[in-house]
DNA sequence: TCTATAGTTCGATATGCATCGAAGCATTGA
DNA sequence: TCAATGCTTCGATGCATATCGAACTATAGA
């Protein structure tokens, strides 16, 4: 009968735990080293923190490659912690400057195989609104239309589907947070945007380096809105 | 700068704070003995406690006599461990009833100062479609002719509008996760319950029982359907 | 392959703090 | 005045846990 508020509480109790809840308030998921460093702890202290959390169940984690990015668990946990702010009237939540400095790397650059920046999320939001990807949260998944726009621009289906990973895959973007497509189709993408010339790999970084030409090209084949 | 979400979280994470703060969720007064047997602890653990409650600005305290009264601070501070109580049933049984067991309790129970339970959330829909309240997600407006209905059975809103708390406001249910009316006209919805005799507050727990005329006449004056 | 980075586990340390016994105030009622 | 009750302070004890160094696994990128 006793719900146990105080282990809830408890949680939220430790300093270095509520000033990572406190940085996961602005809704983007943020790595295990972000939040140690957001907490001022060390990665070990962290990390045992952040299993806590976890494990209860105020936080949820996501696995990419090497790195771990954590999230608010629900929206009830939003608001307690914003009712939490609203009885301490304490409302400065420092906003942490998330991925990489670098301005070139934010616009585009290369994610493994695939696409990533500013730009691949226009590109996941114009196949969103034309109807080619459905987004489900956690899963992508190609349309019939989808399928036929890209066979028309020479996507050998056939092919990708033989290879063991997924055709369609979201992959949660470093610097904005948000979802861009990953799997065989974004590899596909990002290697015709090189066969086509309308980019460059930069040698040094993973940037990826339009000419005007190529971006104007890029938009235009994928309807894609707000290119600066 | 400082979190002090956590000095007042880490408050709340002790098991014998957090039983007294729940005890006290009824809206009435306590004195450090009863507090010391609801926490089960003993006298001079909760006098530390409690000390520590009304530092951190949780509670006040009357003194009276050799008695002391304690209380919650503010209707906030009762809507944040309702808050907490609302968490923490979606974590520990998620596939069980949430909220409390007591059917008593559901139905009908002091949320710190003014009603919750089934029968709040009947009160609240009866107020919304007679369209003398409107709900506006995370706020509540009193309409005009709320404020009309209200006027003639006797609310004196110059006094209610001199005391700082909102007159009209909405606070999520434990247990039936719906929005129940608090602030000071939910308070005063109380208390006339109370003075008309429609129902007593239970000395032990937080239920309210109303009896049987008074159930039909609370209904009458709402025109609140679904009593049953 | 190899190197750098992300994150975890383990062990040791230290600190905080909840708890209660005993003693001390404070107030009431006789 | 005295005894009874309500509450607090002090001191000792013991447990929980936050912290970090060092060593470990896993992945990315070259």
């Amino acid at each position: 009968m006793e719900p146990n508020i105080a282990f809830i509480s408890a949680l939220l109790g430790d300093p270095a735990r509520s000033r990572m809840l406190i940085a996961l308030m602005g809704g983007k998921a943020l790595t295990a080293t972000e939040l140690a460093l957001e907490a001022d702890v060390t990665a070990q202290t962290a990390s045992s923190h952040l299993a806590k959390l976890v494990n209860g169940e105020l936080l949820i984690v996501r696995k990419q490659g090497r790195h771990k990015y954590f999230q608010l668990h629900r929206a009830d946990i939003a608001q307690l912690i914003e009712q939490l702010l609203n009885v301490t009237s304490n409302i400065n939540h420092p906003a942490t400057i998330t991925g990489p400095t670098d301005p070139n790397l934010r616009k585009a650059r290369v994610c493994y195989d695939h696409l990533a920046g500013e730009l691949s999320i226009g590109l996941y939001d114009a196949l969103v609104s034309k109807g080619f990807i459905i987004d489900q949260g956690f899963e992508t998944k190609l349309t019939n239309t989808g399928r036929s726009f890209f066979h028309a621009q020479g996507v050998n289906f056939d092919k990708l589907a033989k290879a063991r990973r997924p055709v369609c895959k979201s992959c949660l973007d470093w610097s904005e947070r948000r979802s861009h497509l990953a799997g065989s189709l974004g590899h596909w993408i990002l290697e015709d945007i090189f066969a086509k010339k309308w980019a460059v790999r930069d040698l040094t970084s993973r940037a990826v380096s339009f000419n005007s030409k190529g971006l104007n090209a890029f938009a235009r084949m994928y309807n894609i809105k707000n290119i600066i």
